[in-house]
DNA sequence: CGGTAGGTTGAGCGCATTCAAGCGTTGTGG
DNA sequence: CCACAACGCTTGAATGCGCTCAACCTACCG
């Protein structure tokens, strides 16, 4: 058992033979100090977090935008709408959600505090997904065409906006190098981390998650089925990345983010170098 | 043999349903009239394809841009390189590649006329990734901060530059879609479908098309191997909705892009309606 | 004409899916 | 208060899509 898989990753076209030798000793996964952080992120995500702070105040001193309370489920903008606004998030999660012509739906994205949701609509003047809260959370209520106007006075204001449109198309990028490269298990430790790292730089604890989103969410995120989801879960928590709470098990520990990293090198390792 | 295989469709979660029902008749994939573009569409290209030759006007005339002629294989910019400049595309083909901290690399974008080449770099004032011609060609250089004051005076330039990073958002989230949602032929003929219409949207001819990408790259891009999309465009082929030219396997034809559309629900059909 | 790069196709295998059963938690109504 | 249904999660078993490995082919170029 403990049946340690052979990398499967797509396609990994060169400089694959880096990846092997830059792993180190290989199977370190528990390690003993286990620093929460390392002080480079630390100081990173302070920043990351007070320029998030920021920016919401320039916008609602600039702009005076309405605010709007949402709850779990409740729709921001739906796909087909006509768009008008944009929306910049003070708190909550949001999921951003695809749906194609015939049907298929598709998560495309995460959100927390400090995002901007509705970027997707401003080239078609229509919506083209579904923002949907997943928590109690609030957003800044922003019209474009005020943005617009204000962006010619305000050099922040659209320096904020640019930077935050950079972001979510860097962002997208590497959720699709995520999907092509990684194999189940990896993917799913990838996202932890991604999610971990979200709530870091946001000046959030990030050792403790609460997921969100239900198996078949996550599944239908990272492109797998909501079984395969549990079981990458479950291999994390056996080689002790994570730690699931006593009740339930929608609370996540992380005791190391560094080790969810260890983790996707090892699944990435092309055969197991010493025993399994 | 002509093995029909069933969907694996990653976890379809709703109205997959209807998904069947909207299939109509199953299985026509060889239709008789075969008319090379639906004229509402032909419409709609047209409007696009002018959309794209005022912008390129817009930005050569408010911003006189330096132009940069460049060849198979170069390089506009490199991940890591410090941010100073967007890229407008006024001809050829672009890839975009992504380098992982680990050495995946992955192609997270193609770029055609009217395009935006750069706005990654934005956010973090360094580039996250390549951006590779792939055939002689040409952009416009365009200095972020000379973009940026013009902005303020000249709306049209805001617009077209929130436009175009609008458009990136909402394409890159329809690639994650299609990576996640569709088994590895639908993959292909998705991909196919995408090329076609985005050539179609710059009044270029849709119904010969040269790929300029090898089958790894392909396979890079869409997440699998370069013997699966091999695979796949052979199926294609036979099922006649390509046809490959004589000389060489780089030139697809598509009679009928219709058919690709076609080909990718009938991938998806929960099972074989008729027979096989 | 040999060398190389890209492409096709077959055989076998494995990861992730499908199908299925069972468990824990929550919420509702008798 | 407790059935009981609904929902989410876990885990096992079997299947299959897509990957790996391999051989062979074509086109191009020095």
């Amino acid at each position: 058992m403990l049946s340690t898989q052979i990398a499967t990753a797509a396609h990994v076209t060169l400089a694959s033979t880096l990846a092997t030798s830059t792993q180190g000793p290989a199977r370190t996964l528990l390690r003993a100090p286990a620093l929460p952080v390392l002080k480079s992120d630390a100081a990173a995500n302070q920043r990351a977090s007070q320029h998030v702070a920021e920016t919401l105040k320039l916008l609602i001193e600039k702009l005076a935008p309405q605010r709007r309370v949402v709850h779990a489920g409740d729709l921001v903008y739906q796909g087909g709408e006509s768009f008008g606004h944009l929306y910049v998030m003070t708190s909550g999660f949001f999921k951003l959600v695809n749906l194609s012509a015939d049907g298929r739906e598709q998560v495309v994205g995460l959100k927390f505090r400090g995002d901007w949701l509705g970027f997707d609509g401003i080239a078609n003047g229509r919506y083209a997904c579904d923002a949907v809260a997943m928590d109690t959370g609030e957003v800044l209520v922003i019209r474009y065409d005020a943005l617009f106007a204000a962006c010619a006075a305000q050099p922040a204001l659209m320096t904020a906006l640019h930077e935050a449109m950079s972001r979510e198309i860097a962002r997208d990028r590497d959720s699709l190098m995520s999907v092509c490269t990684l194999p189940a298990d990896a993917r799913v430790a990838d996202f932890l981390r991604y999610w971990a790292e979200s709530l870091a730089r946001r000046g959030l604890r990030s050792d403790q998650i609460t997921l969100r989103m239900t198996r078949a969410e996550i599944g239908n995120y990272l492109g797998m089925t909501l079984e395969t989801v549990s079981r990458s879960l479950s291999k994390l928590a056996r080689a002790g990345v994570i730690v699931f709470a006593e009740k339930g098990r929608r609370d996540v520990q992380i005791p190391d983010v560094d080790a969810l990293s260890e983790f996707i090198q090892h699944c990435l390792a092309p055969a197991s170098p010493v025993l399994q």
